[in-house]
DNA sequence: TTGATGTTATAATTGTTCTATAACACAAGA
DNA sequence: TCTTGTGTTATAGAACAATTATAACATCAA
């Protein structure tokens, strides 16, 4: 468990937290079904307080990517096979409102994909 | 010009007010070069601060979509033909994003796009 | 029983958001 | 030129969120 805070102002420290626990998970650098430090652990490793861990960690159990059990600790949840329709529509906003950013900006929806296949898929 | 304010708490008014105005953008309620309402007339009609106001006004501002000048009012700027490479690193970062999200939640970037090609382009 | 876990509660500190008020500099029109 | 309407800057305070600090509690495993 690795995880670097950039200290920049703006972004809770406890986003940045859930953010890069994410991304590890993400790029493969954390397994489906690991254990998770303690959030007394993980706090004294970034120099934070308790609370803020758990903020984050509460975080990821509101979207099913963690669970929290009193006693046993906290681990990373299988991933699912299928997005719920709650989150199928979440990220058809986030895709809607990355359309607009895109239009306001000079570039349609037409262009925006176009570029994405372009340099988008890092494959 | 005609905005409502949601009033749902952890959203910034000022970002409400600046998001508002894109999506008119976006939708053509508001045109490209059209003089939006005095941050103290707006803020009168929002029964907010003016300082509220200046602040969405800002925000629209460093995106590049109002320009302001003293003594001249606040209009919108004309669109840009094309992204500035800032910009576009700006909506590849937040594609990934939107890329990572869907993964974690059990669906891939192929799968992210035939989905998005199915159900998100409002044609 | 012991030790580690997450949970809950209370409080203090700091930063952000929003309001309030006032004055200033610039531009347009009478 | 004078007046009015712009955005700009400054200061102050209230309300809220984020973070820290303690402390105690409930649960689970060894």
């Amino acid at each position: 468990m690795f995880i670097a805070l950039s200290g920049r102002e703006g972004v809770p420290v406890y986003e940045e937290i859930a953010g890069e626990i994410k991304r590890q998970l993400f790029v493969g650098e954390l397994q489906y079904g690991e254990e998770l430090p303690s959030v007394r652990v993980l706090a004294e490793l970034l120099q934070v307080n308790m609370h803020t861990v758990r903020h984050a960690y509460l975080l990821l159990e509101q979207q099913g990517l963690v669970t929290m059990r009193v006693g046993r600790g906290t681990r990373i949840a299988p991933r699912p096979a299928k997005p719920t329709p709650e989150v199928k529509a979440r990220l058809l906003n986030y895709w809607r409102q990355l359309e607009q950013e895109a239009f306001l900006q000079g570039m349609d929806a037409e262009q925006l994909l176009q570029f994405i296949r372009e340099e988008g898929c890092h494959a």
